[in-house]
RNA sequence: CGGGAUGUAGCGUAGCCCGGUUAUCGCGCCUGGUUUGGGACCAGGAGGUCGCAAGUUCGAAUCUUGCCAUCCCGACCA
């Protein structure tokens, strides 16, 4: 762990900024709470896309695209989901600019008022359905199984790189079927394919659970997420899955007729991540150093940093790298080869390094005469050499350990980090001290709930899959409880 | 939207309290050379509406007022 629980909040703030920053993934742009995404944070992005695009083909879902702009009228047919996002949506009022009159640059074209507004999409239920009222009539239309990778946009009063901006990136899946069961079936799906992603590509152990009424999602009956923990202590969402019921279904109105020609709503779910994951990615494993990306989605997951003294013997090394190179690509390893004249090597090591690239191959003359390379892992930052005889077979087993061992680490970290808490002294105490995620008796009630984030800013996380019921007495009423919950600040 | 802070070169900054030559320093950038096993060194060079506007003054980065923007904390949220 590199950052104390005891040191204060802006020091997390600055230590996560300079990661996302000098670690070359995102930057603040010129939109207030915007982010612009580099070409190295875009290619981890796009790594983690695509084994989620795939995951998600591999369960029987399709890809699809629907509109940005979404009618006023529209988002106010769900009552609870209008009452959850109608705080931080953007309006698009007007179609048109012109030059000020004044000559004081251009203005909004006061007659190119918007019949009826149009709200930018914080998600797209809302359009979704009433699109999906057109494409289902019958159960042989079910179910209906699509995806849409998109960006959304939700004016949030304070942002944060990659955890919290104004715009971001994300899937949305939107589901139809038959039956409920079918639906809370596939609602459960989504997220055991989100922690598989999570945990085995991200290599960050999350917990699966349910969310109490207060945490759910506007419009859902019920809100499947993944919780993971991070290095200060503090749970992060890493995603969600929603059983919509027919809430949606009822509110735009569709219907299907069943086999026994009976006209029935269909039962809908919407599931989704973000690039919030790249947030958890980077508060769960990185050190003072920088970035440690996983192997399984770094862009480079090994650098080649040459040695070498005067063009003689960079022509040598050079001949040797790419000969290295070649092995590695064979095996599906995705190597860089810097051997940029512009910086030294130490300079090299440092940046990738802050990087967070897993391994760095470092070779001069002097390996060369020895027949071995230099080898540097980034988490544990290891250094030691290894012969060139079957050096990429021995670079795609350490990778797999790498990955392996973050994922080790992490989750050592989060058990370390589930206490029990039996009484409220000790539950705050926790909190302040520990962090981490406290389990302990709720008595079920919003109140209760209410009252506990009140005090000590602590949130119910979830409520584990497959819980043990146990009986007790709620941490702050006192009154019976049947289960624990896991309770934890949060991002 | 409340509380706090900050705006000076691409980045980080000094100067501001106590107004006065050509606005300081470091990193980065450009040119040339020497270098290259953990963020190189020497020499030369380019780069500035001091956030914006008004005011006070012989004179404003510095004082006054207003505005704008950003960051951190809180509420809100993925």
């Amino acid at each position: 762990m590199s950052k104390e629980l005891t040191s204060r909040e802006e020091d997390y703030s600055q230590w996560y900024n300079d990661l996302v920053i000098k670690g070359g993934l995102a930057d603040y742009s010129a939109v207030r709470g915007c982010m612009v995404i580099k070409p190295y944070g875009f290619a981890l992005w796009e790594n983690m896309r695509d084994q989620l695009d795939k995951m998600f083909k591999e369960t029987g879902h399709v890809n699809a695209y629907f509109p940005l702009f979404i009618p006023k009228s529209f988002l106010s047919k769900e009552a609870a989901h209008v009452e959850g996002f109608a705080k931080e949506c953007a309006v698009v009022t007007h179609y048109r600019l012109m030059n000020d009159p004044n000559g004081k640059g251009i203005i909004v074209d006061p007659d190119a008022k918007l019949e009826e507004e149009l709200i930018v999409r914080p998600t797209s239920e809302t359009i979704i359905w009433h699109t999906y009222k057109d494409w289902i009539q019958s159960y042989r239309d079910l179910p209906l199984l699509i995806n849409q990778w998109a960006n959304v946009v939700r004016w949030e009063m304070r942002t944060r790189l990659f955890l919290r901006t104004a715009e971001f990136l994300w899937q949305e899946g939107h589901t139809a079927h038959a039956t409920k069961e079918e639906a809370i079936e596939e609602t459960e799906k989504m997220m055991n394919v989100y922690a598989d992603f999570v945990e085995e590509f991200m290599a960050l152990p999350v917990i699966k659970g349910v969310k109490t009424a207060s945490e759910r999602f506007a419009g859902a009956v019920d809100t499947y997420c993944i919780e993971a923990l991070m290095q200060d202590g503090k749970a992060l969402q890493a995603g969600t899955s929603h059983f919509l019921g027919q809430n949606f279904a009822k509110a735009f109105d569709v219907q299907f007729l069943t086999k026994e020609n009976k006209l029935e709503y269909v039962w809908a779910t919407s599931w989704g991540v973000s690039t919030r994951l790249i947030g958890a990615l980077i508060m769960a494993h990185s050190d003072d150093q920088g970035l440690i990306l996983p192997p399984k989605i770094a862009p480079f997951q090994v650098v080649i940093v040459p040695i070498y003294k005067g063009e003689e013997s960079k022509v040598i090394i050079d001949a040797k790298a790419n000969e290295i190179m070649a092995s590695l690509k064979t095996l599906g390893i995705r190597v860089k080869y810097d051997n940029n004249d512009h910086s030294r090597p130490g300079w090299k090591f440092a940046q990738y390094e802050l990087q967070g690239v897993p391994v760095r191959l470092a070779m001069g003359l002097r390996d060369m005469e020895n027949n071995v390379v230099e080898i540097a892992r980034r988490d544990t930052k290891e250094k030691s050499s290894m012969l060139m005889e079957g050096l990429a077979e021995n670079v795609k087993n350490l990778l797999d350990e790498i990955q392996q061992n973050m994922y080790n680490k992490a989750l050592a970290f989060r058990t370390e980090h589930i206490t029990n808490a039996d009484n409220w002294d000790e539950f705050v105490k926790l909190l302040d001290e520990k962090g981490g995620f406290i389990s302990a008796h709720w008595d079920g009630t919003a109140e209760t709930e209410d009252k506990i984030k009140d005090q000590t800013k602590a949130t119910i996380r979830c409520i584990p899959i497959d819980n043990k019921l146990e009986d007790g007495f709620c941490i702050l009423s006192g009154s019976p409880s049947v289960q624990r919950v896991l309770f934890a600040r949060a991002y």
